[in-house]
RNA sequence: UCCCCGAUAGCUCAAUUGGUAGAGCGAGCGGCUGUUAACCGCUAGGUUGUAGGUUCGAGUCCUACUCGGGGAGCCA
């Protein structure tokens, strides 16, 4: 009978097949060790030489990694094993052979990694992590779905321009340039009209020139659209959105955040209400004894830490050349030094910085956007994901409502998470009177024509309304504590990278 | 667009001051009955990213380019 490797501690002491490939394999003269994996889980099975293993006990020595084999046995709980289960084969059918498989179980660089990533995500970790992903995908649907959203998709192929005219990807539309969409939002704007709630998600494309951890050419994201909220309603959803991802990600994927050795109780102490601050106090924030103790603790700390890594990669620099080292030792010991060393790159390329960062945040000039390292102070001064609100207009979308007490400010807002991860969310309340639309659009020197069908809403029953945008991978990588967001995607498209 | 770092065997890396390109993994063969990135022995595997330059001699030094990594700007 078939059995997922999920599914066998129902089945203890009974025969069952499994459906696989051999993940790894260890063997000796009398005995094999074939690590299989399903898709579910991963469990090692025992092949021992005897007179009713002999039609297949050298071929299962034989196998390469990843060939894929159908295996009967009995199922044996074993706690020391993966999974804790083990099974004891009977019967072994190569289904289909695979030899060289290019991703074995020693280290490798990232550029090998990505440019096999269609094997690539046939390892643990990114298995682990792309689990994660299906849940946050569907806590999302569900999440709006289950609060009264209508899902409407908006088109990738797009007329004119959602945001910065410069980060484009343009397409030849039988003749003519249309662009790969960077928003859904004009559009669901408008369906939130026809049913109050609406969100669209999908893949968005971004021609930005960024070469770094947290930027891809095509990322997922959702936009909610509300008719008749203010900011304080949209902020609202907002928190309670990103509360409830979190606690659906807690609850379903303890192991595999543990597999991946995210920190649970900084997860954990994710609850309601959120951080709030407008810019104006993130600015005083900024130039705060707070934030230059934060940066100055960080470089004791990481001096120190770089202090400690010299040490450690010199001692077992020495451990490893000497004499009467085993060499799995060595390459356990080589193994740490590598990220030893990727350690002490990443700390000392952060020591270089700080000071810098430090006469930005002390520098900070109201007017001004939030840049990357000062996200970084703000959102690491904080233990839950903070809001900052009431950005100063000119460093803002055109479509961004202008505030009635103040009009040198927006209502808008971005969520950072906490832990340096920074800015996830962005969203405002959006522009509803035709002729301050109309002034924007002149002002950022578009063309009206353009966007005729989007100042339409505002000729037709103009109410109060207000969105944001969620960034699927930076979530991930948040949840996940990843460094980098390449590996929450199947696929990444990054600038440079667009194979397989 | 700008700044920093890198490119040596299929993979991960080493090669002292510019002086005969090595190791482990993987692959192939053999050995081992409880392995956990198993281990032990043998074999094969190289136009040192590309193009030029300096030098008696270049993996090593210089210039340009290509590709990759990290960051700034910009952003989710």
């Amino acid at each position: 009978m078939h059995c997922y490797i999920k599914d066998l501690s129902g089945h203890i002491g009974q025969s069952v097949t499994l459906q696989g490939w051999l993940y790894n394999r260890r063997d000796s003269g009398k005995i094999a060790f074939l690590v299989v994996r399903d898709g579910t889980g991963l469990c090692q099975c025992v092949v021992a030489k005897s007179p009713e293993t002999e039609g297949f006990f050298d071929q299962s020595r034989r196998l390469g990694q990843e060939s894929a084999i159908r295996i009967t046995g009995t199922v044996r709980a074993n706690e020391k094993q993966i999974g804790g289960h083990e099974v004891d084969v009977t019967g072994l059918e190569v289904v289909g052979e695979s030899t060289d498989f290019p991703i074995t179980p020693k280290p490798h660089g990232i550029d090998f990694l990505f440019k096999n990533r269609h094997l690539h995500f046939r390892s643990r970790r990114q298995w682990h992590i792309l689990r994660v992903r299906a849940t946050v995908i569907d806590e999302i649907r569900s999440y709006f779905n289950r609060n009264g959203f209508t899902l409407i998709d908006t088109p990738i192929f797009a007329p004119a321009a959602g945001e910065g005219a410069q980060t484009l990807f343009e397409v030849d539309y039988f003749g003519e340039p249309v662009y790969m969409a960077q928003t859904g939002q004009l559009y669901v704007e408008t369906a939130c009209m026809a049913f109050g709630k609406v969100y669209c998600f999908g893949p968005t494309f971004r021609a930005e020139k960024s070469k770094t951890r947290r930027h891809l050419t095509e990322f997922w994201m959702v936009e909610p659209e509300i008719a008749y909220a203010e900011l304080d309603e949209v902020i609202a959803v907002a928190e309670d959105f990103v509360h409830s991802i979190v606690q659906r990600v807690l609850k379903d994927h303890r192991e595999d955040l543990e597999f991946l050795g995210r920190d649970m109780a900084s997860l954990e102490a994710i609850q309601k209400p959120f951080y709030r601050l407008t810019y104006s106090e993130a600015a005083d924030l900024l130039h705060s004894t707070k934030a230059k103790e934060l940066l100055q603790n960080d470089l004791e700390t990481k001096h120190a830490r770089i202090a400690e890594l010299k040490k450690s990669i010199e001692e077992k620099d020495k451990q490893s050349e000497a004499q009467g080292v085993k060499q799995w030792q060595k390459d356990k010991m080589i193994a740490e030094l590598a990220e030893h060393r990727e350690e002490l790159g990443d700390l000392e390329e952060e020591v270089k910085n700080i000071p810098h960062h430090m006469e930005l945040a002390a520098n900070f000039q109201w007017g001004k956007d939030l840049g990357g390292s000062d996200e970084t102070i703000i959102s690491r001064l904080h233990d839950r994901p903070t809001f900052v609100t009431h950005y100063p207009r000119n460093v803002k979308a055109f479509y961004m409502k202008k505030n009635e007490q103040d009009e040198r400010i927006c209502n808008n807002f971005d969520l950072l998470a906490p832990q340096g991860y920074g800015e996830i969310i962005g969203g405002s309340q959006r522009e509803d009177s035709y002729d301050e639309l109309m002034a924007q659009i002149n002002r950022h020197e578009l063309d009206p024509a353009d966007y005729a069908w989007y100042l339409d809403l505002r000729k037709y029953g103009s109410v109060p309304h207000g969105g944001f945008g969620l960034g699927v991978e930076r979530t991930i990588a948040w949840m996940c504590g990843l460094k980098h967001i390449r590996e929450t995607i199947p696929f990444p498209r990054m600038m440079g990278r667009f194979y397989p």
